[in-house]
DNA sequence: TATTGTTATACTCTATAACTATA
DNA sequence: TATAGTTATAGAGTATAACAATA
């Protein structure tokens, strides 16, 4: 079904589906970190889809453009993904010029992966776009309150770390 | 690769990788937001699976309960899915005899989706579920903390509604 | 024997287009 | 002409298994 988020459609269906979120899951925490992932997910691709990154090869340049650069093994440990999915990602980066894998100094079997000049004149641009996308995600909230949340958030992420 | 997962293979490996996230990736919220969410999603799909419901099905389930219960459009409107991916949702639970398509009283065409009482009595145990994996998400914060945490994701993620 | 990177595969999620029956 | 539900399909995202080179 084409245009299937079409605006205002119908205000006062609206409104009753809004009043049957508000009595059920609107106290769905994980409901809500759904929804402001979604949300958040949604705006920093678009900000990034103008330098050719989506956010996941977006963390991927911020990683690389460290120092030293963290081996495919530590992107994933870092990322939460499979190593399988780093390999695909960095590909990418690398087919593009943005990332070079070089061979570990101290492991031969691990690859280091590193922004290049390159990556890193995308990233300062691309990073500014990601800020501005958290921003129109984040406005609605007062300064103090978004450090806040930033601050109960990476608590609750970290969780398990 | 089996395993990926494995618990503290090399901790100077994992503190490095620590470190390289908390000087780059920490303050982004976009980050946290995904981490969190996919932390809540394991938790949550966890606990319900021994309900056989997953945190989509379950959302359906919860919004087909109220009383007069949604449209397939309404569904789609207050989960923000695509009309298309609530048809399969419903499929489903009609299928295991926990909710049921009836047409609605005032358009022919629409359906309204409502939970069965097995509907009605699986949601009871599986709501306990959800809440017990949600403090699992929630326990590192304090109660007042948690209070905050739901008002301010609760405000990012209505932004737009 | 275990680990790093790789390939392959499958399953879920998300997004889009096109059809039908109603409005 | 537009909307509700449906079918179909393709792309991300996620997860697991198996393999070669290396430790």
């Amino acid at each position: 079904m084409p245009n299937s988020r079409g605006r205002a459609a119908d205000a006062s269906r609206s409104a009753a589906a809004r009043r049957i979120a508000d009595t059920t899951l609107d106290g769905d925490v994980g409901f809500l970190l759904a929804r402001a992932n979604a949300l958040a997910m949604a705006e920093g691709n678009l900000s990034l889809a103008e330098h050719g990154l989506r956010a996941r090869s977006y963390s991927v340049l911020v990683l690389s453009a460290s120092v030293t650069g963290p081996t495919q093994r530590e992107l994933a440990e870092i990322l939460r993904l499979d190593p399988s999915q780093v390999v695909s990602l960095v590909d990418e980066l690398e087919g593009r010029g943005l990332v070079e894998r070089r061979p570990a100094e101290t492991d031969r079997r691990a690859n280091v992966v590193i922004a290049t000049d390159a990556g890193r004149s995308l990233l300062e641009h691309a990073s500014l776009s990601a800020r501005s996308a958290e921003q129109r995600v984040l406005n609605v909230l007062s300064l103090p309150e978004q450090v806040q949340l930033r601050a109960l958030l990476g608590r609750v992420a970290r969780r398990s770390v």
